[in-house]
This record gives structure tokens, C-alpha cells and sequence, in this order.
DNA sequence: GCATCCATGTAACCAGTTACATGATTTG
DNA sequence: CAAATCATGTAACTGGTTACATGGATGC
């Protein structure tokens, strides 16, 4: 049932999940987080924004009359719960500057995060940036998996590289150089990331080679921090 | 009179200036050369290809009719001459298998392939990879131009990033730290080029492969250090 | 002679962009 | 009160993608 997600949407979503912010602030703070997200545009943002809201992932909590746009039923409750207890604590200094608006996401579009999280292709680059940087979202078994998958790509790339055309000037030569190297690094700093997450992730007794492990672990929201 | 160029026609201009292909391998020429590209698809290469064709950058030579769609007339003489010269030495092996369409660049391809390497911008990662591919096409002069550029940007990056938001947990700590860990190796990369450059560009002694060196070896591109 | 790759192409779609339009808020 | 910046949004376009349609060449 994957309603089809951009990595933008992705994107927003998570850096909704830290906090409520207005489009114009996202992008900002999306430059600050996201060096290759640092060129989104309005013309984009927004629209996803929109999206997002019409998907109940993400509601609009200050300024505007809130239109709220049409929505499935069963939503609304959901929303209307999470506005009202957001009411409560809007008290407090949140100066409102009329033609803000200001999101925050659901429960449901947490669902849909930890959702993208786990479904997304690190293959590709950009996604698999995103989900390191949201990856607090995930338990510790989820983010070993995806950095198992990340891991298995960059190796095939690397073999890739390495197996390749053998370069008609030095030019190409050196570019095949770099990117091997990069790759390397990139291989290495993914096994860090991993070995990180074994050491403070599983079981007590340290248990050696601990791959894709089904399951048992009673560790189901890494607190961490 | 830059006829909008996607950074496609760029990658097949350049794989194309050192020697002909059909579509079909061209895309697997690219997986070689360009690991950025390799996941072109056929459904923007073939119309691509043909939007070259058109625009009278490049040649279909090798096995159907060669309808060779209307062109200015301007551009015609040269084809036709160029369509001449390739026919000569054509008889030998080149097996062309029916339905296969072999492409060969243009004068004029060449000279537009010139014109973007030194269009171009290099901030775009894409492009820089393909502009160093593509670099042979170049003076000396030129590829310290396009590095410099380079390193410019990658060094506005670095510092972006070094002063950047402090992280709010360490997965995304972790992801800046790779983030400089690899700006820094790719300046690296670029400066190591730049002094190949500069030490067999400056002097005439030792100058083994002269390309199209148009003399003229003032310095004009100081920056970098 | 049938399956499988080689080879070319089209059509519909998609995620993003730029350019444009609008207005509210702050600041000098 | 004017200029700059904050803030949101729409429309048209672009550079690609996937899915589809077609058919020749090769291998068994």
C-alpha cells in the first residue's frame, strides 16, 4: 500500500519528527542537516508539504484557520487528539506571526517514517544518507539491517569499479583511482557504523556474528543519546 | 547559443569523441567509464541520441537508409563530408548487423562537447565526473580552470559543513564527520590533479602527449593554496 | 523452430526545478 | 513609509524514469 514517496517526503518527514517547524524554517534546517538537500526549492516543498498534510502524516497546528482539507475518517480522530493535546502546551511563547504555518508530524506519519525507513533502497545514495540521519527512529536490529544492505551495495560497486574498463587516458585512470578509494572509505565508515551498533545494540554476552538476527532482542526503541 | 544540454547529451558526446557506437553498447561503454551513469535507461539514451542527431552533433553512419532528418543546411556540407571520409575506410571488418544504428560525433559535436566542458559548471557532482572523463578534450589551461573551479566549491562546502549545526545525535554527528572526512579526500584529489596539471602543462620540455595545446601559457587561473 | 539475448524506439509518468505572483513583517 | 526579508504558494517546464511494443540475430 505504498502511497508512491518521494525522498522529499521522506526528508520532511523526518526532520518533522525532531520538532514542528514552518516551511520556510524546514528548508533551513534542512540545509543545516542535509548537505544534498541543501538545494531543495520552495517550488517543491511546499507542494510535498501539502501532500503530506492531505496523507495525515503531518498536521498544521498554528496560525492560519487551518482548512484541513478533506481526509478519511478514520484520520481525523487521530489528528483532532494530536491537535487538541498539542493546544494545550501552545501556550507558551510560540509567537504565531499570521501567514505562518507551522507542521507537525502524526502518529501516522511516524508509521509512515519508520515505514520508509525500513522499505527505502540504500543503494541509492540520497536515500541512504537520510536514513542514517533518521535512523534514531529505528531499533538497533533495523539500522544494522539497513547498513547490512548499504554495505552489500558499496561492495558491489567497488568490485564493479575494480573489474571495470581499464581506462583510455590518465584522466579516467585517475577517476577510477578515486572512486575506488571512496568507495573504500565509504565501506569502512558504514563498518564502523555497524560495529557501533553491535557493540551497544544486542544481546549482553557479547555475541559474535550476529547477523540478521530474527529477532529476541527485547530492545524495541533505542533510546540512546 | 547554448541549445539547452542535459548532462546526458554531454556523457554521450563524450563517450562518442573517442570512437563510434551503437546505442546499445554506447549505454554499456557508459557503465564502464562513468559508474554515475550506469543506470541510464534506454528510454532517455535513444531519444537523446536522436535529439543529437538533429541537432547535427552526431551522425547515424553504419546500416539503415540514414534518414538524417532535416537540418541546416549550413551544418549539411560537413556531415556529408564527414559521412565521405568515414565511408572510406569503412570496408574492413565493421560487421554492421541490420537495425543497428552506429553513431559517430561531428566537427560540430566536438566543438559543442568543447564548449560545455568549459561551460559547464563543476559544483554539480555529476557533471565534474563527467567533465574530468571528458578532459583529454581539453587545453591544459582549460582543465586547471575546470579544477580550480572545483575546488573552489568543494572548499565552500567543507567549510559549510565544519560550521554547520551541531548534531543532535550521533548518527547524524557521524554522518558530518564522514561528510568533511570525504569533502577533504576529494580536495585532495583535485589538488593532485592540479599539480599533474601544472607541472607538464607550464613547460615545454617533457611534453609527450600534445593535444590540441593552443599555447598561450598564462597563468590567468592563480587561486588555489 | 523456439528461446534468448541484442537493439531500437514510444508513451505515460514523476520528482524535482525555475519563474512567477502574492502578501505579511521587520527594520532603518 | 520604503526596502529588505520572511513566508507561502502556483504554473510551466525538464531531465530523467518505467512500462510497453517491436523485431532481428544467435544458440541450442
Amino acid at each position: 500500500m505504498g502511497r508512491g514517496g518521494s525522498l522529499l517526503e521522506f526528508a520532511l518527514l523526518g526532520v518533522l519528527a525532531d520538532g514542528e517547524l514552518h516551511g520556510y524554517e524546514l528548508k533551513k534546517r534542512l540545509d543545516g542537516v542535509l548537505p544534498s538537500w541543501s538545494a531543495v526549492s520552495f517550488g517543491s516543498l511546499y507542494p510535498t508539504l501539502g501532500r503530506l498534510e492531505r496523507a495525515g502524516d503531518v498536521v498544521a497546528v498554528e496560525g492560519e484557520p487551518t482548512p484541513v482539507a478533506p481526509m478519511t475518517g478514520a484520520l481525523s480522530g487521530e489528528i483532532a487528539a494530536f491537535r487538541a493535546r498539542r493546544r494545550e502546551r501552545s501556550s507558551l511563547p510560540a509567537r504565531s506571526r499570521r501567514g505562518r504555518k507551522v507542521y507537525g508530524i502524526t502518529p501516522s506519519g511516524r508509521t509512515r517514517l519508520v515505514d520508509l525507513l525500513t522499505s527505502l533502497d540504500p543503494s541509492d545514495d540520497r536515500a541512504f544518507s537520510l536514513m542514517v540521519a533518521f535512523s534514531g527512529n529505528l531499533s538497533g536490529d533495523q539500522r544494522i539491517a539497513v547498513l547490512a544492505r548499504r554495505r552489500a551495495e558499496l561492495a558491489a560497486r567497488l568490485d564493479q569499479s575494480r573489474t571495470a574498463a581499464p581506462a583510455l587516458d590518465r584522466w579516467r585512470a585517475s577517476l577510477r583511482t578515486h572512486a575506488i578509494a571512496t568507495l573504500t572509505g565509504e565501506i569502512a565508515w558504514v563498518d564502523e557504523l555497524l560495529a557501533a551498533e553491535r557493540l551497544e545494540g544486542t544481546s549482553p554476552t557479547t555475541s559474535p556474528t550476529d547477523h540478521t538476527t530474527p529477532a529476541t532482542a527485547g530492545d524495541t526503541t533505542g533510546g540512546t543519546t
